[in-house]
DNA sequence: GACTCACGTTACCGCTAGTAACACGCACGT
DNA sequence: ACGTGCGTGTTACTAGCGGTAACGTGAGTC
């Protein structure tokens, strides 16, 4: 009895707590990353303690619905880091997965990777702790794939994780400003990207003339 | 006689700019980028109203103090990219100067990279816009000098934007996880991104057996 | 009918960014 | 010598934020 009656109001919190997501979501989509918490409380239709109650604090809510999305995102690239193809076609698929959800939801993607930071009070020095998480987390995914499939001798592991965290960066670098000033087309963005990671820098030639041409 | 008292006067100003700026920066170095502008003014020895008639709000002190560190580590980095070296020389001592300043205050790396937002008030949508602008600077600047030194054929200018950013958004994320977990030396670090950038990631095989082993 | 307890409220605290209004000092014109 | 601006600084305030304590209130239980 305990235990069903326990369930019984945990699926009631549960719903709750998802209704107050959709709610926090609609007005984070609307207002920004600084929607505050009245506001968000307001468009759920109820007050802020039962935030407070649900959440913890700021920080908590905005972790819930960070997970939500970059969960999300993160199927999407799964899917098609994991594809059975070429990897330099794999690679193209991943990057315009990634770019095709940026462009869709611009404020998703801007809320994700800006949470402004979580909790005023606590203010620890550690660098990188409240970056934001999605990247974090892209890279290690990536890193993994590329471990796995990736044949790459001695210290593999470590050269992996760089290279994850750092494919990822560039993307995202690469998407956010692509984003804002749309100087090609998303394909055109993709091969670029892609000749990059194929080491075309390196097999150019220098410019000739010097400084000056 | 009216030029020379008003720019007595400029000086003077000027001069007092200089020392609220430095000691906006001693408490930004101390509380990190969430400091607040009575800490900055009681820091400098005065009240907050001078403050805001000097920068005009918050975004306005953040942004001259972002300035300057900026600029300061846009000419380090320009040293090392115009050295008379080969590519993958020149490359490397980028990569080694910008991870050797986050590395020697990371704080100072933490205010540029995550300005919090400037004005709360006006919320424009634009993605980006609220984003670091030492970033998209290094990106431009890369991208010049990309641009005016490696042949790349037609297309070159924007295949040579896509690279500028997309390089130092590599290089911004993975110096931002290699300074959280500090997995490797800087020299492993540098080499190892080298290496990505000079299409290891191409070269290499695939892992043999599959998903499984 | 009294008790419990989760749900929800009002009213508050301490803090922030930003501003209006007032007070001192110093060079200026007459 | 005496106002008069004007730059420099202050105090005291507003509006809004995140967060919380204390107070209803209605449903189920003995």
């Amino acid at each position: 009895m305990d235990t069903t009656q326990r369930t019984e109001q945990q699926r009631s919190a549960d719903r709750r707590r998802r209704e107050l997501l959709e709610a926090a979501d609609r007005v984070v989509l609307r207002d920004g990353p600084q929607a505050s918490m009245n506001a968000i409380a307001a468009e759920a239709g109820i007050t802020k303690p039962i935030l407070y109650r649900h959440f913890g604090d700021k920080g908590g809510l905005y972790a819930a619905l960070a997970k939500r999305h970059t969960d999300a995102l993160l199927d999407s690239l799964r899917a098609a880091l994991d594809a059975p193809a070429e990897r330099r076609e794999r690679v193209e698929a991943t990057l315009d997965t990634y770019l095709a959800a940026i462009e869709a939801r611009p404020q998703v993607y801007r809320f994700l990777m800006h949470p402004s930071d979580g909790s005023p009070g606590e203010q620890g020095f550690d660098v990188g702790k409240h970056s934001a998480p999605l990247l974090r987390r892209m890279g290690e995914e990536l890193a993994q794939v590329i471990e796995d499939r990736v044949d790459l001798g001695p210290g593999s592991q470590q050269l992996a994780r760089v290279w994850g965290h750092g494919i990822v960066g560039m993307m995202h670098a690469a998407g956010d400003w692509w984003l804002g000033e749309r100087p090609c087309t998303r394909a055109e963005l993709v091969r670029s990207l892609a000749d990059l990671l194929w080491g075309r820098l390196a097999a150019a030639g220098d410019k000739l003339g010097g400084p000056g041409v």
